[in-house]
DNA sequence: TGCAAAATAGCACGGTCGTACTATTTTGCT
DNA sequence: AGCAAAATAGTACGACCGTGCTATTTTGCA
């Protein structure tokens, strides 16, 4: 099971689709192209290192040239434009956030325990992020009315995850640990507001004990759509 | 009453302070330059629709330029530097948020009815920055971890308007409308993040129903918060 | 109605950007 | 070892940026 559910993973080289393709044929099925897709990921890494810092706007080629010791052309040719070196990121950012607080939340019971695992989950990235940024929030704001296929694959990121959360808490009244006409959506959403409030206050106006009021902010959100003590959970 | 205390108006035009004050004390003690300030604040109203829909670091002066049918030199003399011009925009931005969210509530009475006219204000501002955006949103995440002048402007806006907003509940826990171990500064938070998840998912992921979530989050916070019913109000 | 000063325009510079085009080096397989 | 193809580098172009410097126009008061 994945957070997502579409594989658009052959979109992103499709200038290099046509005769790498030959050439995996006629050598060999597996893996063709070591040392370039080797390469190409160290690229991605520095310039997710760069986003997370400045936005995938301010990322430019000339630096990420410097940062990984190549010629600006040398890194270009990998992706072929800059939408989709910031395209690139945003993929491999979600998959970290994937293997960071999703997964490892899928092995806790659902119900309450995973929703508090989500969180929990959550809120140990955002607090590095405080430091590092988040391409989540920075590239919220940079792409909110530029449209286009940057925004469409952060969108889709965030909201495969939002709907992931969503789920989870659907999932928590299905096993009667919130209450049975607890809104869903609007519990989703206001877990959504603490992170936001978190990463604003603590990263920007860099206010201390902002951690402690997020998940402050939680426990009362629980406290407010958990079922009755002791109540029925058929399961 | 001010929102803020300080009052740093005349460091906007230190370039210009020197021969212009020469002028006004031989001329007359009121208004010289007239017509300088009228344009000045003509562009700073362009600026600030530039700002708001693409960023404080989107803000080009070339394109202001072209905005306000004037040449860039035309433009740039009247600020000196990219940065004292962000800068004026924050002041203005800062200005037209007081008068539409901060001062009209004043006028409510102090204590829960005061806060819920804040957040009123607040929200009805945000709705119309659905499709305008909000500087306050975009330049947290702009200027981050970019030191200098327009972070310090942009930081201690917003700092003074959540800090209102704080003493607002603070006054609130004093008329006896909320609990008296409440925290404030936890149910400033909360409302800031429900503000920051609506602009969040109804400007950039354009979930429909946001506003309505924001609304019945405050409610939730306001009713957890909320003395219980007919308590005291020694006032 | 002049006349100084303020306001605006013109122009040029150095810099960075993304990217197209060509040349060179490196790779991986036979 | 040799050879095709992949990977990387070199170079150049046009566009836009902020801003310094020098005209030119416009303003407002004597």
């Amino acid at each position: 099971m994945s957070l997502s559910s579409s594989n658009a993973k052959s979109v992103t080289q499709l200038h290099a689709v046509a005769p790498a393709a030959g050439a995996a044929l006629r050598g060999q099925a597996g893996r063709a192209l070591q040392k370039g897709q080797q390469t190409k990921l160290a690229i991605v890494e520095a310039a997710l290192g760069l986003s997370t810092q400045i936005g995938l706007e301010g990322l430019s080629i000339g630096v990420l040239a410097e940062v990984t010791h190549m010629s600006k052309s040398g890194v270009f040719a990998h992706f072929g434009s800059r939408e989709e070196l910031q395209i690139s990121v945003i993929r491999e950012y979600f998959h970290r956030f994937e293997q960071e607080v999703f997964y490892p939340a899928l092995s806790v019971p659902r119900g309450l325990p995973r929703v508090q695992a989500l969180f929990a989950n959550w809120m140990k990235r955002v607090a590095v992020e405080i430091q590092s940024g988040c391409i989540f929030i920075s590239g919220a704001v940079e792409f909110d009315d530029r449209p286009g296929p940057v925004r469409d694959a952060l969108a889709n990121s965030v909201q495969t995850w939002l709907t992931a959360l969503f789920r989870a808490v659907v999932l928590a009244k299905e096993t009667g640990h919130l209450h049975a006409n607890a809104d869903a959506q609007q519990m989703a959403f206001e877990i959504h507001g603490l992170i936001l409030a978190l990463h604003y206050e603590a990263r920007f106006l860099k206010n201390p004990g902002s951690i402690g009021r997020a998940n402050q902010g939680f426990e009362n959100i629980v406290s407010r759509y958990a079922a009755p003590a002791l109540t029925v959970t058929s399961e």
